[in-house]
DNA sequence: ATTTAATTGAATATCAGTTTCATTGACTAT
DNA sequence: ATAGTCAATGAAACTGATATTCAATTAAAT
C-alpha cells in the first residue's frame, strides 16, 4: 500500500505523511495546492498543521512522489507523479485542468534548445483558455 | 517619443512613469524584475519609490506597454511589448534569457486546445536549461 | 494662477511559503 | 513490551514579493 512508497523514499511512516498521500491518491482532484490539501484534511477532521502540509509536499517532491507545477497566479499545485510527462491546459474560468502530451511539441522543444546551445533540463508549458462548459 | 505611449494609454506623464519606461527601453536587458528596475533607477540617482515601480509596471501591463512573465523562482519579469509573440529559454545557472518563436509549436497548441474544446486565450512556454557558456 | 483629480512615497498590510523551537512520536536496541 | 534517540510535528514567528492605504504632491484642465 501507500506506506511502501514512503519507506522507499526513506521517509518515516507518520500520520501526516500517510494522510496527505492518501488525499492525493483518493480525493478526486489530480492537481491540488497545499492550501487545498490542508482544507480537505480539516474537513475530514484530520489534525495536520499547514506548515506540515507544505513541508511534506516539498519532501514528496524531492522524493519524486509528486510533481509541483506553477500555474498562473503564484501558488503551486501538486499532483502524484504519474511517470509520464505531460503538460497542462487550464480553464481560466472554472479552474479545470486537462492534461496532454504532444510528441511534436516535445521534439521541437529539444531541437530549439539544442540549436541555441542549451542543455535542456526542464520545461513548463501551460495553455490557458475557457473550457467547453464555460463558454 | 516615449511620452506619446503614455498619453495614448491614458496615463499622465509623470516623472516616475517616464523614467521607468526609459529604463526598459534603454538599459540593455530586455527582461527585468521590478526589483531590478528599482535598483537601476537608484543607481542612476533617480528618486522613485519601490511601490511606484510595482504600480507603474502593473499599469504598463494593463496598458499593453509591457508583458509580464512568471519564470521559475517566484518573481515576475517584465519586457517591453514587442508586438511579436515569443516564448523563452532560460538558463538556470546564469539567468540568461533567449527568445524564440516556433510556428510548429504554436499551431500544435491551438490544435490541442481546440480538440479539447478550449477557447485558447493565452499560453506560457518556458524552457529551462544550461546555456552554452554555463556548461 | 487656481482648481481638481490623479499620482506619489512611506509605511503598513497581505499572501504563499519557510523556519524556529519546544514537544511529540516513530523506529531501534534492549 | 520498555526505554532511548533522533526525526517529525504544530504553532508561531518570519520571509520575500507584491499590494494597499493615506497624507502630501503634482500634472493637467480651467
Ligand atoms: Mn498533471
Ligand atoms: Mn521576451
Ligand atoms: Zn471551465
Ligand atoms: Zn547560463
Amino acid at each position: 500500500m501507500e506506506n511502501s512508497q514512503l519507506k522507499k523514499a526513506g521517509l518515516k511512516i507518520t500520520h501526516p505523511r500517510v494522510k496527505i498521500l492518501h488525499v492525493l491518491e483518493s480525493c478526486g482532484k489530480r492537481h491540488m495546492s497545499a492550501e487545498q490539501v490542508y482544507k480537505y484534511l480539516l474537513s475530514k477532521k484530520e489534525d495536520v498543521g499547514l506548515a506540515t502540509v507544505y513541508r511534506v509536499l516539498t519532501q514528496f517532491e524531492a522524493a519524486g512522489i509528486v510533481t509541483r507545477h506553477h500555474f498562473e497566479g503564484g501558488h503551486s499545485v501538486f499532483e502524484l507523479e504519474s511517470g509520464v510527462h505531460h503538460d497542462h491546459l487550464v480553464c481560466i474560468s472554472c479552474g479545470k485542468v486537462e492534461e496532454f502530451h504532444d510528441d511534436v511539441i516535445e521534439r521541437r522543444q529539444s531541437e530549439l534548445a539544442e540549436s541555441k546551445g542549451f542543455e535542456l533540463t526542464d520545461h513548463s508549458l501551460n495553455l490557458y483558455g475557457k473550457c467547453a462548459d464555460c463558454n
